[in-house]
This record gives structure tokens, C-alpha cells and sequence, in this order.
DNA sequence: CGACTTCTTGAGGAGACTCAAGGGTGGTGG
DNA sequence: CCACCACCCTTGAGTCTCCTCAAGAAGTCG
């Protein structure tokens, strides 16, 4: 449990124990929330940073038209409203999809990582490149891809992520998204999207009923994505070294 | 032209004179590259980050089909590179669309800013922040609008992104992209751009011509793209101090 | 059990793509 | 200096993906 809201610093390199403990006072304050329930909205003033513990998130932009535009999902371990923090207003909204806990990360709190453990910074700099390579990826899927390539490539996204959290998962795994969701994430009507599934469906390369997601054939399905996977650097030389 | 180099380091707060400094010894080694020439590709193994100090680039993702997707055009300032700093393989191929100098920084010397200088490190963070935003931005605009919509959206983006280095402005700036090019931009042929420019022409929406756009109604534009401008956060209460 | 969301299927229309061809422009070499 | 080539812009016609509107079936929660 604890060793999922870390997972994004380990996948880099190991934490010292001093490590974990400046982690642990940074993510204060444990919060639950239901599902459908907010953890921000677009336009506010932002609070900080926090650090999703257990559970699926969301982040959304609503155009002015009412259109609701998923950006991404956020699984546990993966620090939410990040980008907010270079503006006056929140960026995105951020909604539970599964009831969630989250741990309140104060920007004060960041400060003083900064100064006082700079590898710990460093680590928290690469995970947002790592996240701006997952976007780098989604602006690459929905310009370039039809409806079937997108959706390809979203769950074979999701499946790799979930894999990093559970490396037993087998082709199949929960998945707590509608349909009309991820419509909304791969940018196509809910009604377009149900007849591409049927598709892959029909073509067995993926089932999905039950909130349960199986990717039969996920090498097909790479290649209807179009996707390059990505491994992620180790130990880069560069960090500073452990406190 | 100093100025412009630092520039998105200053717009989250005035820079001393040791902080300049230390951005100097940063980026060493300034390379100059023709028109079409190629910073980096997508693929090999990272070399550093490149801080772009004169001219345009565009970077792009290249799928298995050849289809090309521009994800993002840099001006001066920005550092390019960032997001492979997480990968073992360079994540996007980026080229020279005007003749350009970049000075290079190596990642020993990144790190090295992460452990003497924390208030500089932070500020680095919050570009990124910002370029998430950015990039939030676009998978937003790519999944929900129109051909139209995005065309507005990429133009305005770009025309506030000018002003910045050029307050002075006015409603017409230089464009060095072909059609197609933004055409690979947005996500759509190259022709179909071109009837969606006619009518944003004869409905005197913009102009567009010479290596040169004029934006003649830039609200009715924005409503058309169904942006929302975003105000860059100034001098953050939780930056480490000034050194 | 009833209200609600989600999934599914049908029919018609609009936005975007493909293929194709003509004209303009800048650059290069003879 | 001119001829040629490459690239870019423009326009037309036909096709396909995807959207809208609509309604019924199935699942879910109180």
C-alpha cells in the first residue's frame, strides 16, 4: 500500500530509508473521498499538490460549450494538480473514478524539498517528465489516429501502467471507466466509440464487460495503436547522490 | 537576445545575479543548426537538454506508417529535450524551422543545479509545469474541437507565446510554418487546412500569407478555439530564497 | 421495484480524407 | 540570366469516418 504511493520515485531509482521519510511528511493529512466526488475544479486558486494513495482519478478540462475533455488517469501513486502549480488558476479538474484516499502535499512542504533534499527533487522533476512524455504521447494518438488506434493505444497505456502496480495482473484487469468516459478521453462520441469495440470485439483482439478490461492479442492491438513502448531511464548518473 | 534566453525562467520571478550565473555555466557551448536540420531524433540515446537561444523548432513524434504529428513548436527560451530525461530513448525527433543556436546542457550539470541552487531548480520544475499545461492544452483541443477550433487555438497560443519576447507586437507576427506543417500540428491533411484558412480568410477572422498571420479578431477567435487564457503564477511564497 | 445511468443499434448528415491536377514561388545550376 | 526543379498553395470530385438524433435493452443503485 505504501510501497504504491512511492512507486512513481522507485520506478527511477531506490529510496534510503531517509528518503521515505521525508516522502512520508511531505503527503500529510490522509483524505477519502467517494467516488464522483472532486478533488479540485478548474479555475480555482490553487492548494497544492496530492498524492493519490489508493484509487482511479481523472482530469478533466469542460469547455466553455459544456464538452468535457478527459485528459488523463491517475492511479495511485501519481502526484495530481502538479501543473496547476505554475498557474493562478487550477488547470484541470480532477474527479475520483473508484472511492480514493489522497495525502494533502502543501506547496511549503515542496519548498523545503527542494532545499533540502535535492535528490528527492530531482526524482519529483523526472516524474514530471515522465508525465510529459505520457501527454507527448496522447497529443501524438489523438492527432494522428482513428477512433480504433486511439483506443488501442489508451488501453494498452493503462494495462502497462497497471502492470507497474501489479506485475501478476494477467491480460485482464478492473477497469472502472463507462464507455461514455473513455469517449471522452480518446476524443469520439460514446455511440462511435461502442461500434469500434464491437469491432475489436468481434475481432477477439479485446473483451471488455463487468468494469473488466482483456486484451487478447496486445501485439495486434500495438500495432492498430501505432505505439513505441518507452522504458523508463534507471539510476540516471546525474542525480544527486543519497542523503 | 540574453534577454529572450532566460525569459522563461523569468516570468516566475527576477533572477539574481548568481542565479544568472549559474545559467550561464548551465548552458555551454553554443551550436548554431540550418533550417531543417535535426537538434535530435526520436530514438537514440539521450544526450542532454538544449536550451534553444534564437530561432524556432518543432518537435514530432514519427509513427511506424510515416505519418508525421508535430507535438509542439519551441521559441527562444525554451529548453528542449526535457521529457527523455525519464527515458532510455530519446522520446521526440526535433527540428530546426528558422536557423537556430542552442547551447547545450549536459545532465552532470543539471544535477549539479539541483544541489547548489534549489531556487533555480524549483523555477526549472515550474517550466515544466507550465509546459504540461501547455501540452494539457493541446490534447484538450486535439480531442474536443474542430479543424477550426484547433486551427484558432494553435494560432492564438502561438501569437500570446510572441508576445511575451515581443510585447510590442502588434496583431501580426512571423510565421515560418507551411500549412503543412500545421496541418501536422492539428491533426488534419494538409488540404483540408487549407479550406478551413479560406474561410477563416473570407469571414476576415485572420490573414495569412508571406511567412506572416495577422489575427484581425483575436475574440472571436478565442471563442471560436473555446480557450480559456491561463495566467503564469508570479514569485510563489514557497520558492526556496534567493541565494 | 422504480429511477437512473449505461450500453446497444439504426438511419441520415456533416466533417475530414484521398486522389488528382494546375499554378505560383524560391532556389540552384548551367 | 535563364531554365529547371522542388516545394507550397489552391481547387475539384468522390468516399469514408465520425457525428447527431433517436429509441430500446440492459444493468445498477437506493
Amino acid at each position: 500500500m505504501l510501497e504504491a504511493a512511492v512507486s512513481r520515485f522507485t520506478a527511477f531509482s531506490a529510496l534510503t530509508d531517509r528518503d521515505l521519510g521525508d516522502l512520508m511528511t511531505l503527503a500529510g493529512g490522509r483524505r477519502t473521498l467517494k467516488k464522483g466526488e472532486f478533488v479540485c475544479h478548474e479555475g480555482e486558486t490553487p492548494a497544492g499538490l496530492y498524492l493519490l494513495l489508493e484509487g482511479w482519478t481523472a482530469s478533466s478540462i469542460t469547455f466553455p460549450d459544456g464538452t468535457r475533455q478527459l485528459i488523463k488517469i491517475h492511479m495511485p501513486g501519481d502526484m495530481l494538480g502538479m501543473p496547476s502549480l505554475a498557474l493562478r488558476q487550477t488547470a484541470d479538474s480532477i474527479v475520483a473514478l473508484t472511492p480514493i484516499a489522497v495525502g494533502f502535499v502543501s506547496p511549503a512542504a515542496l519548498g523545503r524539498l527542494f532545499e533540502r533534499n535535492p535528490r528527492l527533487a530531482a526524482l519529483l522533476f523526472l516524474i514530471s517528465q515522465e508525465e510529459r512524455t505520457m501527454l507527448i504521447d496522447r497529443v501524438a494518438s489523438l492527432g494522428a489516429s482513428d477512433a480504433r488506434g486511439r483506443l488501442a493505444a489508451l488501453l494498452l497505456q493503462i494495462r502497462s501502467r497497471v502492470l507497474r502496480s501489479n506485475p501478476y495482473a494477467e491480460q485482464t484487469f478492473e477497469f472502472p471507466l463507462s464507455q461514455g468516459d473513455v469517449a471522452d478521453l480518446i476524443g469520439v462520441t460514446a455511440v462511435h466509440l461502442n461500434r469500434i469495440i464491437q469491432g475489436l470485439r468481434s475481432a477477439e483482439l479485446m473483451s471488455w464487460g463487468l468494469h473488466r478490461v482483456t486484451l487478447h492479442d496486445e501485439i495486434k492491438l500495438a500495432e492498430i495503436a501505432g505505439v513505441r513502448s518507452r522504458a523508463l531511464e534507471r539510476d540516471p548518473d546525474w542525480l544527486p547522490t543519497a542523503l
